[in-house]
RNA sequence: GUCCCCAUCGUCUAGCGGCCUAGGACACCGCCCUUUCAAGGCGGUUGCGCCGGUUCGAAUCCGGUUGGGGAUGCCA
């Protein structure tokens, strides 16, 4: 599957602060096609330069969600490779030269301005309305000792790239051809807590581990100009770059875990999603599908097709009809006996233990439920009455109310013929209950099966009713007909 | 406020000057099938934001306008 293209180099750098974002994944999709698609490797490296926001939990669920969705990555921290570390906490020492060459050569400077002052700075700026904002660069050209004269002056200095006016603000970008971006600020490279901040440690990291495409959110076009900067100051040949077009909120904003649930990738996972639905929902997001006939199509089949420019500009709403419309047909295409399993598991890691005998009612409903389906989630309420004990099972008023005088025939009936049934499959206990109830009492189907699925689920809607009979077994059943019987 | 990006059905998209009285998918609505609910089959409603221009011809090109989004952080 791979091409003639040359072997790309890509990375996906998400920080933990946090559960894992979908963004990382959709990323990650569309980085992990191209290195597939070339033969070129797929890097995954945690950007935990914000000691502020770092949670020591995130790393570990970015790692185990991307897995899930079956998104390998071939270098990352936990796996190595020939550019660890790939923690930018563990890097710190590889960054400090090259800031300090930016400052010798006169890119960069110290600042010793406090953030109050640069809030106030920010906040004046804001009330008239300026049309240039940014640092004021009241510490450019001043030594430590003429700028501590001065107010809104701290100890400990950060640094700063000193933009140029003549900086080029126009790139190519591999989804939108040549893009203008707005001019950067003297953007902070290195902070007062020795670490780097994004903009200097993606360079510096991109270009050390041989980068050759950097894909990332659209969110960072406005970046862009401060990163082909320093490529071009430090004398590295800058990557392509591919600004992907962000996810949505239904009102069109950027996609956020305060207005949206499925910002969290462990939403997915907790709600019952197939992996290989959502990856295959990812897919279709900005970009159309791999087949005409259809827009179910495999990850191999994504990457054989796979251009840049097919990647739309326009953010897509993230949505999840269509999602639930792949999970379903994914839970309806797997082999049964692979269903029965990932359900079984499913119940157990996320709903509620199982039992040896309870996860053997599960696995069974496999079949009868499959195209019932929409969340695996969805399997434990449909099975309620079969794992439910015959003397606990309660009829539902609506249940109870649907039942007509013709209920007691009926159930009579259906106890006789069941009993006499010399084997307990879902085939034979239709034949018999048929014969008796439809030919026998002459009741139209409706009617008589109405009253048994009541006596056996207890509900209104349940699955098919022969094959929850099958299920639960002979005996329970006859006693779940006899029981509704007595209090009728 | 300033700068940047973007603009086809409710949603995801096809379209890259004539094949478009705009195609597909999801959702929605009917009908069929049917022991309930699904699944499945068949059919249907819905869209090129607006105004100019270029052209024999514009969803497709240009300008403007409106609308949406993003950036403007010692967060990424």
């Amino acid at each position: 599957m791979t091409s003639d293209l040359p072997p790309a180099r890509l990375r996906v750098a998400p920080s933990p602060t946090g559960d894992p974002h979908v963004g990382t994944a959709y990323m990650s999709l569309f980085n992990l096609a191209y290195a597939r698609k070339t033969g070129g490797a797929f890097v995954l490296r945690i950007e935990d330069t914000d000691r502020a926001r770092y949670q020591a939990d995130s790393e570990r669920q970015i790692t185990e969600t991307l897995r899930w969705l079956g998104l390998p990555w071939d270098e990352g921290p936990d796996v190595g490779g020939p550019y660890a570390p790939y923690r930018q906490s563990e890097r710190l020492d590889t960054y400090r030269p090259y800031v300090d060459r930016l400052v010798a050569d006169g890119h960069a400077y110290y600042c010793w301005c406090t953030p109050e002052r640069l809030a106030e700075l920010r906040k004046s700026q804001e009330r008239s309305k300026a049309s240039v904002t940014g640092y004021d660069r009241l510490c450019l050209g001043k030594t430590r000792e003429e700028r501590a004269l001065l107010p809104g002056f701290q100890e400990t200095p950060v640094v700063r790239m000193l933009v140029p006016d003549d900086v080029p603000l126009v790139f190519d970008d591999l989804i939108r051809g040549s893009v203008a971006a707005p001019r950067p600020d003297d953007q902070v490279l290195l902070k007062t807590d020795g670490f780097p901040t994004y903009h200097m440690a993606v360079v510096v990291d991109d270009h050390l581990m041989g980068i050759t495409h950097v894909v990332r959110g659209e969110e960072w076009i406005s970046s862009t100009p401060k990163h082909l900067l320093l490529y071009g100051w430090l004398g590295w040949d800058a990557p392509a770059f591919a600004h992907m077009p962000l996810l949505r909120n239904t009102d069109r904003s950027k996609i956020s875990k305060r207005k949206n649930p499925a910002a969290r990738l462990l939403w997915f996972v907790e709600q019952g999603y197939l992996p290989e639905a959502l990856r295959n929902f990812l897919q279709l997001l900005a970009y159309p599908p791999a087949d005409d006939e259809s827009e179910i199509s495999t990850f191999d089949e994504f990457v054989e097709g796979f251009e840049w420019t097919k990647i739309n500009t326009v953010g897509p709403i993230f949505d999840l009809d269509k999602l639930n419309w792949l999970n379903g047909t994914y839970i309806r295409n797997l082999p049964v006996a692979e269903l029965g399993e990932r359900l079984v598991d499913f119940v157990r890691t996320h709903q509620r233990p199982l039992t040896v005998a309870e996860s053997a009612v599960v696995y069974g409903a496999a079949a009868m439920l499959q195209p019932r389906l929409v969340l695996l989630s969805d399997a434990l309420d449909q099975l309620t009455f079969a794992l439910t004990p015959d003397a606990d099972l309660v009829i539902d008023e609506d249940a109870r109310s649907q039942l007509t005088d013709a209920a007691p025939g009926v159930l009579d009936a259906a106890v006789a013929t069941l009993e006499a049934l010399p084997e307990f499959t879902h085939e034979a206990i239709d034949e018999g209950l048929r014969t008796t109830l439809v030919e026998g009492l002459g009741l139209k189907p409706r009617v008589a099966f109405a009253a048994l699925r009541v006596a056996v689920t207890g509900r209104k809607v349940s699955p098919p009713l022969f094959e929850s009979m099958a299920l639960l077994g002979k005996e329970s059943v006859l006693a779940r007909l006899r029981s509704l019987r007595a209090s009728l």
